[in-house]
Parts: C-alpha cells; structure tokens; sequence
DNA sequence: CAGTCTGTGTGGCAAATTGTCGCAATTGAT
DNA sequence: ATCAATTGCGACAATTTGCCACACAGACTG
C-alpha cells in the first residue's frame, strides 16, 4: 500500500511514517495543502489526513483529493474532533474519521473496515493508555503549561497534576 | 413535507410533531422498528430517527429504510451521541446527524444543509469527551458487546456499564 | 519597591467514581 | 436440555476527584 500523510506536525507524522514503512508499506509525507497535492498522484492508494493544518480547512483538501484521485480512500484523523465535522467529511467523501491519539492499527483498520473485510485482531488503546496520549499532546500543545492544559482539558488542575506525577502508565 | 418521526421518546416526538404540524407538514410517528418500517411509504418524504430505541439499533432500521424508499432523506437525533455512530450513519445514508436536545429549526436546517462550511473545532476535546468517543468507537466496533469491550478497553465491565448509562458529557 | 497576576507544589477532606463479588435472568450454540 | 457467555444491578470497600486553602516564584506595572 502506498500512503500519503498529511499532518503539520512532523512528530506524528514520521512516527506514524516509520511504523507503517516497517510493515512494507510506502509512504510519503505532506505538511500543507500544497505538498499534499503535489504529490497526490495514482500511487496513491491511501491518504491520512489531519483537519487542523495551520489556517488551512482539510476538508478542503479533502474534496480536492476526491477530485483529482476519485479511488483514492482518506481517513480524517484529527485532535480537534467534532461531530459537525466528522459527519461533513464522511459526505465529502473520507471513509473514516479518527480522534487523534489513535495507534496504527486503529488507523488500519480504519481503512479496512469499509472495504467490508473481516476485522482483523487489533487492540485498541486502552482507556487510559489513550488519555495519558491526550493529555501529552495538549499540555505539549499548550507549552507545557500545567494551568492551561487542565482548563483545555476540562479537568482539575489539581488532578491534572496528581496524574502527571505518576507517569507509568502501560497499556 | 411529509415526515415519519421515529423515537420512543413520546413526548419529545410529539412535541416535534406539534411543530411540525403547525408549519403545515404532515407528520407520523412510530416508536420501534415494526410501526417504522411499516408506516415508511412513498408519500414520506423525511425521516427522523431516533439512534437508540429499547434495544433495537437504529443504524439498522435506517439500513432498511434507506433500502425500501432510496429518496427518502433521514436525519439522525440522538441523546447518545458520538463520532463513530454518526460516521456510521452517514456512510449508511442518513443525510445529518444531530444530536438532542435540537430545536425545530435545527432538525429541519439539517435536511437542507447543503455541503459546506462547518467551522473546525479550536479547542481540543476533554478528557471526557475523547474517552466516550474512544468508547462507543471500540463498543461498535465489538458489536455493542459490553463484555469484550471491557476487556479490550482494560476497565471493568461494571464500570463500562455505568459509564454507558450517562449520556455524553459535552465538551 | 509594593501590588497584582498567573502558574506551581502541597495538604486535607468530603464527594464521586471505580474495582470487586455475587447473583438472577437471557441468549446462543451444542 | 445444558453449558458458556453476556448482561443488569445491588452492595461495599478502595481510590480518585473536586475543591478550598496556603506558600512561593516570576513577570509586569505604576
């Protein structure tokens, strides 16, 4: 399979990049609208998204895509999910849409549930694998800052901070 | 117009009902599978359908519906909403997906709602918010088994159960 | 410099949530 | 019919949270 990524932030992108390289995919990355239609072309089989690229609306390039490549399959996978949003990009033509910390098997398995196929043995995050994941990216998000992560977030400070001192969380 | 509500919510389908009738629509009701299936002919034209009557999943009848009458346009309303039932829905063909409490105007802008601007979130979900998405996510993904859920998601299946019986929190 | 914000660690305690056990009712497959 | 799995729910202890209070450190300002 050859993917495309597009995601502004190289941290996820590579990370995500390297692990499907090691199961023998291709893969080639894009961090603005520009790149992502440059090099969208009929290798491309599966396209990953993210909505929030800098100023730029991915569900414009979503539609774009859809044009210039109509087989192509796209997942939004995106931080900033919300249902308005999910149910656009579905009309517009993505065949999923994740919540961003989601592993690779998740986002596999993204693509591979529409095409009908069996499911696969995948095991999704767990619970608070998943929120530790969250709670990384918007206190990274928010430079570090403990006080405006744990408002963003909706939770404590004080909690926030009793979880950040104990980090082993294993899944 | 004509609409088929279906909701086993009597006494929000009526109220909606009410409205609608006043804006000089016609308006029938059912509150399971059987009445909606059997009251859905051609003169229906919309359809509102509640996601989770009794037991019964409404991503079915709405499978169904679809199949029976093609023209018909079906809008989702439901109190337990989530990203990946409305990912679901949409790609059976529901044309919307709102979630309850939604006004008139609301569920009737939904019918019309041509594709176009829905603006991008800006603050990303609470930690609440991210694990109930997470949740219904693998939940349908194990086919509404609350047991293997649990297990997959590492929690208690006491506490998946508790957690289910709340609606969603908002963000 | 004193005064005012904002962010950070910490303690304590009531309130809420979760982990566990158990059990009856259901369901599905054999 | 029977066995295994699932489910809903009550009860209770173990944890975790929400929340208040305080002390301290920088940054910024008149």
């Amino acid at each position: 399979m050859n993917y495309l990524l597009i995601d502004d932030d190289t941290v996820f992108s590579s990370v995500l990049a390297r692990m499907l390289v090691r199961r023998g995919d291709q893969v080639i990355t894009a961090t603005n609208t520009e790149e992502a239609l440059a090099r969208c072309d009929q290798s491309i089989h599966r396209v990953v998204l993210d909505l929030k690229l800098e100023q730029e609306s991915g569900l414009l390039i979503l539609q774009q895509l859809c044009a210039l490549q109509p087989d192509i399959k796209v997942v939004i996978l995106t931080g900033y999910s919300s249902i308005s949003t999910a149910v656009e990009a579905i009309k517009l033509g993505a065949v999923n849409y994740l919540c961003k910390p989601a592993g690779v098997n998740e986002i596999i398995g993204a693509f591979e549930s529409s095409a009908g196929n069996v499911t696969l043995e995948q095991a999704p995050l767990s619970v608070n694998r998943l929120e530790w994941e969250h709670i990384q990216r918007v206190l990274n998000e928010n430079a570090g800052n403990i006080s405006a992560t744990a408002r963003s977030l909706g939770m404590h400070r004080r909690t926030l901070q009793r979880k950040l001192q104990k980090r082993p969380v294993k899944n």
